[in-house]
DNA sequence: GTAGGGTAATTGTATGATGAATAACGATCC
DNA sequence: GGATCGTTATTCATCATACAATTACCCTAC
């Protein structure tokens, strides 16, 4: 499944972590509704083969996700969808697996498109010497990571930790926790496009102009520039997910047309 | 105190919620600091007059939440900053209670600078009849709330409610999350403006600008509204929060020189 | 039919015991 | 002396059980 790559999702070594993911899974996935519910703790603890206390406390992880709410007498009810804090990081991680997909991967590069060129162009601001640093070796990671016999994961965390070092370097705190969401998007693209694993050394240039133009202190060049990478992601991704097939790849140019509703 | 208005922070009713929510707001307070230990389960159940079974479901709730890690004889450190879920409706309340706080209100109105402008056009391009409806009547709910007769409460609530409808009218799951966000920086203005409790009125025609362009499905017109709106708060604020005492209100202007670092 | 109270089902809290993980210590060996 | 390896004690993790508190539901009385 491969999911929880770097991030701070709740720890799954402990029985009630793993009951927690289990039951997290299956609502976010849909096969437990909102307005449902659960079977009451003796019955689902024997059910599961665990204790009442290790599920009482996976219960309490998702009701602080807010994906469960508990009554005496009512039971433990799966609260509605939009009570859910969809930005969890496990909640993310969840959704990752969920069957269609079309609409989350939608939505979450249309929060990418939003959030990711105006922290590029703040952080090109702000040109903090350390952030800019770090988002430096970010890059040179990607490219030690780029060549295609180097590990896939290695890029991909190369990635994230690019992107990563861009929210930080915005110095604000309310924005790195969007990482987590990037974290699910990297890790839709490489479920969707690790078929056609070619590519890698063409982003890299993309990701350049980015960096050159916060160390520039260049805040639309970098604001431009992170849309245009976004873009560029969006495009490959919907060539694999879009109707049409194939779609020689004489793309590339249009830049502007995309549309992502 | 007056914290979770409304969102869907945690439940305080029962006891372990209280025990998490103690905790948490010292964690966030800074009372307990990234890397400190929490002294051990049975010591601290009995210093908290509670019994360790409730103890440790709101230790959960705050592990949960990325705020703590729990290892077995090392105790219950908690976790570097940056792994806290800030996001989290929780988190942004007990952060609202924090002492000197600038950061934290220079930080949430950023992230609404960059947020909301870019919902309110895609909301203005989508022009769902059934989201509209919503938008509109939140804006009613404003004005009946506007005169000074009415309840402050009231006209918070219709507030965060307008703000939030445009959040979900961009059918981005994924952006309805962050109406937390503007819960807690709605609480910040209250605090911080009640003691000048005028300006309701003078708020309205700028929400009702709004409305219009996202009625007359406007995205351009709409996005720059919400900039315009979202200006005047943050000048508001900064008259309170700013060195200059009074500076009398012949403000309302420049719209335009307002920066936000 | 309405109000009121009783009841049973479910979660909430408490207690005590045991298991498992691991950091710190100390003994042993080189 | 220094390093290695086993031992141990501390802490969280899990379990079993009992009881308290809450409350939806039903039933009775009027």
């Amino acid at each position: 499944m491969r999911n929880g790559r770097r991030g701070t999702t709740y720890p799954r070594r402990s029985l009630h972590g793993q009951v927690a993911h289990e039951i997290g899974l299956r609502i976010v996935r849909g096969e437990l509704a909102p307005g449902d519910i659960l079977p009451n703790e003796s019955d689902l603890s024997a059910e599961l083969d665990v204790s009442r206390t290790a599920l009482r406390e996976a219960f309490k992880v998702l009701a602080a996700k807010g994906l469960v709410e508990a009554r005496p007498r009512t039971g433990t009810r799966i609260r509605p969808r939009q009570a859910w804090n969809l930005l969890d990081p496990d909640i993310l991680a969840w959704q990752f697996a969920v069957s269609p997909m079309e609409r989350f991967f939608r939505d979450l590069f249309q929060v990418r498109e939003i959030i990711e060129p105006a922290a590029a162009a703040i952080a090109a601001e702000k040109q903090r010497p350390e952030d800019v640093a770090e988002i430096q070796r970010a890059y040179r990671a990607m490219v030690e990571a780029a060549p295609d016999d180097q590990p896939e994961d290695d890029w991909t965390d190369a990635d994230l930790r690019f992107h990563q070092a861009i929210l930080s370097a915005t110095g604000n705190e309310l924005l790195g926790p969007l990482g987590s969401l990037i974290e699910a998007a990297l890790a839709i693209s490489f479920k969707l496009t690790s078929s056609r694993p070619r590519g890698r050394l063409d982003s890299l240039p993309r990701h350049k102009v980015v960096l050159d133009a916060i160390e520039r202190g260049d805040p639309a060049a970098a604001r431009e520039a992170m849309r245009g990478l976004l873009g560029e992601s969006i495009d490959d991704l919907q060539n694999v997910l879009g109707d049409k097939p194939a779609k020689p790849p004489a793309r590339r140019r249009h830049e502007r047309k995309r549309t992502l509703a």
